[in-house]
DNA sequence: GCAAAAGTGTTTTATATACACCCATGC
DNA sequence: GCATGGGTGTATATAAAACACTTTTGC
């Protein structure tokens, strides 16, 4: 005679960066950071960064905590994904998993961990994961891709100021086609979300590209449901 | 002493439809129902429909039970909204609510339940809700209007058959502002999702209407988180 | 000078919008 | 006929894409 199952709340994080690839058609790609797995079900399998929800944490400081705690970074961008609850997704209790996704700037060499229970992997090359986390990481993808085509997360990559050819860089790689160099100009101009430092970027052998920063603020959708990272609208047009 | 908080999952659903109205400038508008509570907190103040949510069930099973239980109807359009989880949103034991939204079509003489404890409320004109109910509402009434401008969910709001003039008619409705109707007309057509039926509607004294009807798919984003509702695919671009 | 990327200009294409006008029906 | 929406045509504005060309640096 087996007890009544139970529902179990847990949060977890598909975290993005952009790091630096060796060759190949874009100079970067996307890492996602994973966790491996200490114990079953799934033992030894790699997973998304996550924990279980207590009762006096908030949904959002819960996710930059086990993201802190996996990478040692803090995110440039936080947002709730999606809620997956699906019966099968657990053997035993029924596990109903929050999953925020995020992205990360690669600072300080890589202060990212990595030991023998933290690694990154290629976003587009994951090995089998726990639970349903592939479907997870695909749909965090799906929605990185499509709100990069009208929102301006594509600043979390990178840091204060920038030049146009990293900006572009950025979208290039996460959208996995090249950009025209003149147009991609003429629309981020156009956006008005940016500003230009002043400043240029000497050293290289072709002239020097201007510094850009991004305005602080973006015209908000009138109801963000969490109303804290104003700088990303949740949403949608999760298009 | 008091004993460790705990949390608790719940389901809630923001059930739309569209309904005509008495006068004014779009001859319908959009309307919730809504439930009274029958015991504290919050007593006998309005919230949204929804339930505890057992380890038994599916995540959107419970979204469309409570649905069916409250208004009777089945939803033509149901998707997950978002997860609310402020410590601050509940007093005592700290509950999570899972939130989804849906569309009925008001069918069958308004075979919808009215009784002391379940009313329709104009979306636009709600009285103060439990809970964070009314960001709620006020956050899927945005979905909605975003996801209206680059999907085909208004047909939800419609039976398997309508004319042109009906499709303009919800659109206009949810989005608060009058379309052209030539210009409506070939963006729908260019669309490619709708189908004429050869029929027309006699009766009226004007030319009779042709009668569409939607294709059956739509090209889903790559990863809907579900997978269920392949007709309305998940954000978006949740735009 | 030459290579390489920054940056500007111009043309073409597609799409959205505004609005004039004809069509088919009921009365 | 006339009123009413159904339906077509067309001109204009705005934005996306394609691509030629000039500018500024390092070597």
């Amino acid at each position: 005679m087996t007890s009544p199952r139970a529902n179990t709340l847990a949060v977890s994080t598909v975290i993005f960066a952009l790091r630096p690839r060796g060759a190949g058609p874009s100079a970067h790609v996307l890492w996602v950071p994973l966790v491996r797995r200490t114990r079953d079900p799934f033992l030894n399998q790699w997973a998304l960064p996550g924990g279980w929800l207590s009762a006096e944490e908030e949904l959002e400081h819960a996710a930059s905590r086990t993201l802190e705690e996996t990478t040692g970074l803090a995110p440039k961008f936080l947002e709730q994904l999606f809620t997956f609850g699906d019966l099968d997704r657990t053997p035993g209790d029924r596990v109903v998993s929050i999953v925020y996704w995020a992205l990360v700037q690669p600072t300080e060499a890589d202060r990212a961990i990595v030991d023998d229970n933290v690694r990154w992997f290629a976003a587009d090359a994951l090995p089998q994961l726990a639970f349903d986390h592939n479907r997870i990481v695909a749909y965090a993808l799906w929605r990185l891709r499509t709100k990069m085509e009208y929102s301006r997360i594509a600043q979390a990559f990178l840091g204060t100021s920038f030049t146009l050819a990293q900006l572009r860089e950025v979208h290039e790689a996460v959208l996995l086609r090249p950009l025209d160099p003149a147009n991609f100009r003429r629309s981020m101009e156009s956006s008005g979300t940016l500003i230009d430092t002043g400043e240029r970027v000497a050293g290289a052998r072709h002239r020097p590209p201007r510094l850009y920063r991004y305005t602080s603020t973006e015209p908000t959708p009138p109801t963000d449901p969490t109303n804290r990272h104003e700088e990303f609208a949740h949403d949608d047009r999760i298009r």
